[in-house]
DNA sequence: CTGAAAGCGCTAACAA
DNA sequence: TTGTTAGCGCTTTCAG
């Protein structure tokens, strides 16, 4: 690897000063064309690359911003490269069945995609740090380091990191609640979604005792969703407080428990909406088995918007977040935040859309 | 903002000197246990996080791996969002039908799912840079200045740019050909993986005359896997030059198309081997359309093992690319060529596996 | 429009 | 074990 030139080597070899290699590469304008080209010339005949490092550490800006997720699951279930590195090929009966642990990672990924859109857009570049473990403090620390703003997933970093971060750097808090004014936050409009759903549920379906399915206790998502469900029942004169509710976490597993609950119950409900899409496809994989008919017998709602539940039979009505959105608004956020360190706490909610399928449109 | 602390500052505030405290964070124990907790104290208190740009330039290394592919499609198609910022909820009956246009995304997903992970083991920082429309080479001479090596998806790059990038930072290949002994290099076994599936077809499923649907012309993946479908005819004494080949592009669109072309003749093969799913996945779109029965009355399959394949139907009997072991396997190859700059050039091929499903198992 | 020179914050010899 | 010091490669006044 023979040694990398330097604005040195292109000054000298143009015959310019330093800094007019420099002022060509950042203020082209600045400079005189002849003097521009024969600068160029040498760069290219060089083979020159700025060094982000040495330019980050005197402008003082890396151009870099930063996307803190917690982690994908199952890391170390994988098989290590090596051990089968001499394998050879292999043949197997793959039976119908398998998991869908890639679900939250789709999340992800879309969020992920549309911020990698948004920075090139503002001319930054995205770094994406993926929280291993029980250690996102370690993860978020080294990548403050390297960026000049950090969008954070909310709830995937302990509070007092986050605060002793924000002292060097911006922050942008992505989904979740809005915790206060401290930092800036893109959301998505999670109660109005959800009390649009409703309202056609009970409405257009004539369903008036639905039952929410509701997500982990401490996840305000949840909560903002279920408040959206009880205002829509309010509005059509009911009272939610006096309707049931099932309570599980936000997994397709346990969303097949519940379903297999109710499979067990003498009368089903007439609807069941439920506070996403994992627990909603869990309810449909049961009762698709023990032969309950969706929507016929009992309508299915989700919310997230999640691909597999356009992919399942029924296809699930659900509440469809903007999950590129999301990405794209967060990544613009920080680069306004960047560019007016001092401007009040910005705050963006992203509409939702309502998808009516065939788990509740018969 | 306030300024950040800097090692002068953690420094001062411990009483030590800044060559300590770089000394507390890079190699711990070459410090006096107590002269360390004096520093980290300091260090916390001052909640001091150390300018990567600043360690990268005097280190003349970051830390960082790159990894580039080529974009992400649709880029231009997207809604600005701030066009819709004030928009509220919208309720939109969503008929069945919808692309796939994310299945060339979820490969990259998984690549860059096992790469991020290998990174973080092997102890670096992964960059993703996505190739912009028709200028890669901008993106990956940006990126060359930020990292300490470049993972490059084969093709994506033109050839003189990765030479000339090769100068001053290491590059791997991933996937697609080899490439002479210019670059380390990480591929599957495509002609293994090809032949495997095609011996299958002849010797268990009887079929002497399957028909090889062919991607673009110049394809180096493809060829190899075609040459691994002649050599598997080859061993049952069948000359493959004898059959006839489709062609086309690695597109599902593109698939329809020829399922078309083949729904409309007279005389139907008993088998279309195809040179990647999201054909095969279009051909059989049109079968189910037309009432081909698949695999009764003809048999398909495929290459790569996306997602999608695993969830049509009939599920597609295809070749796996162990994808996430690629993007493994591209970084522990560049942490090798990181450690050892004078090694000789690396290749490594991945097995593959075939997976046997619906649409070739009757 | 161009050059000289002073750092940016950190690491890594080399001394002590 | 700790401190001193010389850069790392670039940007950015400030002169000219």
């Amino acid at each position: 690897m023979p040694k990398a030139p330097t604005v040195y080597d292109v000054a000298a070899h143009a015959g310019v000063s330093i800094a007019t290699v420099s002022r060509v590469l950042r203020r082209p304008a600045d400079v005189r064309e002849s003097t521009r080209e024969k600068v160029l010339a040498s760069v290219r005949a060089l083979g020159y690359v700025p060094s982000a490092s040495a330019r980050g550490l005197a402008a003082r800006r890396t151009g870099v911003i930063g996307l803190f997720f917690p982690g994908f699951d199952a890391v170390d279930s994988m098989i290590d490269v090596a051990e089968n590195a001499d394998a050879t090929v292999q043949v197997v009966r793959d039976m119908p069945d398998s998991g869908d642990v890639r679900a939250l990672d789709l999340y992800f990924d879309e969020v992920l995609r549309g911020a990698e859109l948004e920075a090139w857009r503002q001319g930054f570049v995205l770094m994406v740090g993926v929280g291993r473990g029980a250690d996102p403090e370690t993860v978020v620390r080294d990548m403050a380091g390297r960026v000049d703003g950090l969008v954070v997933l909310a709830r995937s970093v302990p509070d007092d990191v986050l605060e002793n971060v924000a002292g060097r750097i911006p922050i942008v808090l992505l989904a979740g609640p809005r915790r206060g004014d401290d930092f800036d936050h893109v959301g998505v409009m999670n109660s109005e979604g959800m009390r649009t759903l409703t309202t056609h549920v009970v409405r257009e379906l004539g369903v008036r005792d639905p039952v929410y399915v509701a997500g982990p206790l401490d996840s305000p998502d949840d909560d903002e969703r279920y408040a959206g469900f009880s205002e829509a029942l309010g509005d059509a004169g009911i009272d939610a407080a006096t309707l049931p509710v099932l309570r599980g976490e936000y997994l397709r597993e346990r969303g097949r428990e519940l379903g297999e609950l109710l499979a067990a119950e003498p009368k089903l409900p007439r609807a069941l909406v439920c506070g996403n899409d994992q627990m909603a496809l869990g309810i449909l994989d049961v009762f698709a088995r023990v032969g309950i008919r969706v929507p016929d017998d009992v309508v299915v709602t989700g919310f997230d918007g999640i691909e597999a539940g356009r992919l399942s039979s029924p296809r699930l009505t659900t509440v469809h977040q903007p999950m590129e959105d999301l990405g794209r608004a967060a990544v613009r956020v920080m680069a306004e935040r960047l560019e007016h360190p001092d401007a009040a706490p910005i705050t963006r909610r992203l509409p939702v859309t309502v998808m009516l399928r065939e788990s509740s449109e018969g």
